[in-house]
RNA sequence: GACUCAUUAGCUCAGCUGGUAGAGCACCUGACUCUUAAUCAGGGCGUCCAGGGUUCGAAUCCCUGAUGGGUCACCA
């Protein structure tokens, strides 16, 4: 034997287990019955119907399709699982009622062929619920093995990246998958319900605007045109606002140039609303509304436990202002300070907060509350008040200037929700946007872009007007109790495999 | 981005202070017509993440890199 006949063996040898499922396809081709020229298969129920009903369907014939997830033979007869969308069924495969022929090419298939089952319902003598097969059929041959039995897929990074299999192995994946559309639906049905109108506005942007994030560039050929991935939908719908659409609300895929982790994915589902005549408190209405109901219609309940931690969603949910907050948990009372010097003298002690001296006093409010606040908010709260400085698109508070009518929604120390009263003032808007724009050549990259098309918007006239954005995926993360973005994520986001 | 842990069979994992790579499941052969982690007997399966170094000898020690997890930082 050379070299090359002994390698090209080992390398057979190597890939016996793929092999075996590929010769044994072949001798199926060869014979003629070639799985993959089936186009159908007349399934008469799925898994579960039998099992609901097995006292009418008892003795008679009825026919499912599915995945080989278990198979135990006996010699002349074997049992085997077969897994549907909406579970798994018991097969009992019996050499005499299928025949001598189609009983060998059966033991042949493999955990995880797809295959199509006719035959009578009755229940074992251990009890459980089954199907006599008169008939099988091989619908599709599986090449590769599924993941081992009972310890399954447990490997992160191969359950993101092959889904279809996590999803086959891992029932309790598919639960989370299936809420999360039940959550969605929900969340459209609240707002349906109350006559807000849902709309589409573009994806694609020449300015990427309404939040301050870094956003992803594309470019447009015809064009020749640099453009951007949305980072929010916020002036869009406004400018719906002005052209007199009173209610509206988008829910789709943000996409933002930034960090990975447990909790951001770089494209992400949110839903932003807007109603004409109506302030920042309708909009907190809204939120607890809004999630008391999808918690109560997807769960039955208002209570959930995250993490080990039982929280209540009812509404209405508490509310504090970030100033008290800050102040109850530094003892320092930043609103005294006359200016952003006073008020970098207050937070000199603050080791935690980086770069105190580039910080207005509005932005170190902010920040001490996210350094010494955020985390302690686990109940459902509102945080009212943001400074202005850190509020580029909301009005401000007619008692005090420096704040804004502006609020954001923490559950376990986490914002899923973030509104206000809009600003519609287009001069102070402009301002405002001037300001953002210092920051940006300053090298805020997640500062503002100047968009002069809203600016004409506002001057055309938005009437007073309240705004909400929830992040859609967090509040999933939280009714069905995940711990990873990724795990509500069909397909998360990940690095291409380097093989 | 920083720190830290991990990467061994298709899957889940063991492998001690360096001495020829292991188990279960899955797969193959045989027995078995009510099993369900089926059972019983036998068998095959490895780029020990990659590259370099130390050593007579490296899955094991050292360095570099890749990928992933966790924690932290920014962002929703």
């Amino acid at each position: 034997m050379t070299n090359e006949e002994n390698h090209s063996m080992e390398e057979q040898e190597l890939r016996e287990i793929l092999l075996v499922r590929r010769e044994k396809l072949k001798e199926l081709q060869e014979k003629g019955n070639n799985p993959f020229t089936i186009e159908q298969y007349i399934r008469t129920h799925m898994s579960k119907e039998i099992l609901d009903n097995f006292e009418n369907l008892e003795g008679k014939t009825a026919s499912i399709a599915g995945r080989i997830v278990s198979k135990r033979g006996h010699g002349k007869a074997g049992f085997a699982h077969i897994q549907d969308m909406e579970g798994r069924f018991q097969i009992y495969v019996r050499q005499d009622q299928i025949g001598e022929e189609s009983y060998k090419e059966y033991t042949t298939y493999d955990l995880g062929d797809i295959i199509g089952v006719e035959g009578e319902v009755f229940r074992t003598k251990k009890g459980e619920i089954s199907l006599k097969a008169h008939s099988v059929v091989l619908l599709t041959k599986s090449l590769q093995p599924l993941p081992e039995k009972w310890h399954g897929l447990k490997d992160p990074d191969l359950r993101y990246r092959q889904r279809y299999v996590d999803l086959i192995v891992n029932p309790e994946v598919k639960d989370v998958f299936i809420k999360r559309t039940k959550i969605i639906r929900k969340v459209r049905e609240f707002l349906d319900n109350q006559d807000y109108l849902e709309v589409e506005t573009p994806i694609l942007n020449t300015i990427a605007g309404g939040a301050n994030a870094k956003p992803f560039i594309t470019h447009h050929n015809t064009l020749d045109l640099d453009m951007y991935l949305r980072i929010a939908n916020e002036l869009f719908l406004k400018r719906l606002i002005v052209g007199g659409f009173d209610r509206v609300y988008e829910m789709g895929k943000m996409f933002r140039n930034e960090g990975m982790s447990y909790k951001h994915n770089p494209e992400y589902t949110a839903i932003e609303i807007y109603e004409a005549y109506t302030d920042y408190n309708r909009m907190i209405e809204i939120t607890e509304n809004l999630v008391e109901y999808v918690a109560k219609e997807v769960l039955g309940t208002t209570k959930i436990n995250y993490d080990g931690v039982e929280i209540e969603l009812k509404a209405p949910w508490k509310r504090v202002s970030m100033h008290d907050l800050v102040r109850d948990k530094t003892g320092i009372d930043f609103m005294a300070a006359k200016n952003n010097e006073e008020a970098r003298a207050l937070a000199k002690d603050l080791k935690q907060i980086e770069n105190i001296d580039k910080l207005t006093k509005g932005e170190i409010i902010n920040a001490a509350f996210e350094e010494f606040c955020e985390e302690d908010l686990i109940q459902p709260t509102f945080v009212l008040h943001h400074p202005v400085d850190v509020s580029p698109l909301a009005k401000r508070n007619p008692d005090n200037l420096e704040i804004t009518n502006r609020f954001e929604a923490f559950i376990y120390g986490r914002e899923i929700a973030n509104g206000f009263s809009e600003l519609n003032d287009p001069i102070d808007q402009k301002q405002r946007f001037l300001s953002q724009l210092k920051a940006r050549e300053l090298g805020d990259e997640e500062a503002h872009m100047m968009d002069e098309d809203f600016i004409n918007a506002l001057e055309i006239g938005l009437p007073p007007t309240g705004g909400l954005g929830i992040g859609i995926d967090r509040l999933i993360m939280f009714l069905t109790n995940s711990h990873s973005i990724r795990d509500v994520l069909l397909f998360p986001t990940m690095k291409p495999e380097i093989k």
